[in-house]
DNA sequence: TGCAAAAATGAACAGCGTTCACTAAATTTT
DNA sequence: AAAATTTAGTGAACGCTGTTCATTTTTGCA
């Protein structure tokens, strides 16, 4: 017994190896820099031992994925102990793009790069992806059981929201505001999202 | 002297032969596929040739986005009918995104991939590009000489409204809208759109 | 017709993700 | 303890990519 636990600790430790040296390098390099030989070569091993433990590097990019939307989850929890529901909703926007800012790579794996098809939406893993996302939804509800968003479907504002500050994050992350001159993008992002924020105070 | 136009006739139709050829390939293929390879076996041309006429595959991907700017002006150009303002604000949002559902391929390439660094926001070519924006920020301060979105900033606005209809069209071609099952996705797209337009409509 | 300039070629380079016959190590069986 | 079996790891090789460049072919002119 004591033999095989240790074997199966001892590839529990390789997988978690190879993967944290590789969410470390594609945090630090991005995507194109990481490749699976460069993986290899960081912790000593061949290219193929990486396939004894993943399937292909789309699986492996998902379970780098997965470790982003953890802290992703962390960063949209400081919402909670905010009562009032409308309060609610816009400092989650101002933690979801400060998640962004903060880490980039993640943002990007997680909600622009071409998906990997696989289970993204499904199984054990993804959790704090649904997590997520309801977080939005609920707040949104209890919007709308304060007076808010009178006529609407909670469903269609979220994507709506969602869709706002991805917007404005997706374009910054991707170098689409080069003809916004006028001031630091990184202050432009936030001075857009208070517009939004205050137009729908009053929504 | 005839025989020099000559010559520069079949360059310029050699380096439309590949740019139209390429840019077909891109549209029905995507981006993976449309490899110099691929190009220069579709026009029975060698690969070395292709480099002749443009420097990089990142310049004949930015050669093929103005094509897109080009078909992306005439979709936002139907507007100009339109007298009041505020309505065309939002028909501008709507063929913002049909041109998006229309040409998937050359949206992902405008807005969503990699930026080649390149003279992106320079030059005589992206004049579709920088006219496209500006009709967005003219409807927005004609907007607000009506008196909508008082006490905002015209600049801050255009970027929160071109983050909206991008956000929910990137998150649409990028496959992240799965946890939404009620709806067919283009239904929820427009539907978004719709909740922001009547939210924005009272501002 | 001969010659210089321009254009087209395609082999070669360095990289990629991925596979698989093979070696080496670890474990179980005899 | 030795042999057999299972498992882990290897790294060369496959087919692909974008790109370069010495070489060949084509062109235009004297």
């Amino acid at each position: 017994m004591t033999i095989e636990d240790r074997r199966e600790r001892e590839k529990r430790e390789l997988h978690e190896l190879i993967l944290k040296t590789a969410a470390e390098m594609f945090r630090k390099h991005g995507y194109e820099k990481t490749s699976m030989r460069a993986i290899a070569q960081a912790i000593d091993y061949s290219p193929g031992t990486i396939y004894r433990y993943f399937k292909d590097k789309d699986e492996l990019m998902f379970a780098i994925s997965v470790n982003g939307f953890r802290i992703f989850y962390q960063y949209l929890s400081v919402v909670r102990h905010i009562d009032n529901p409308m309060e609610r909703l816009q400092v989650l926007g101002r933690q979801y793009i400060r998640f962004a800012i903060d880490h980039p790579a993640y943002y990007d794996l997680m909600f622009i790069m071409p998906d990997p098809i696989k289970g993204i939406g499904e199984g054990e893993h993804w959790e704090d992806g649904h997590r997520s996302h309801t977080v939005l939804v609920d707040v949104i509800k209890e919007c709308m059981q304060e007076g808010h968003f009178k006529g609407h479907d909670p469903i269609d504002l979220s994507l709506m929201i969602w869709g706002q500050v991805h917007g404005i994050l997706a374009l910054y992350l991707r170098h689409r505001m080069e003809m916004y001159t006028d001031k630091k993008h990184e202050v432009l992002l936030n001075d857009a999202l208070e517009a939004f924020n205050s137009i729908i105070r009053n929504s």
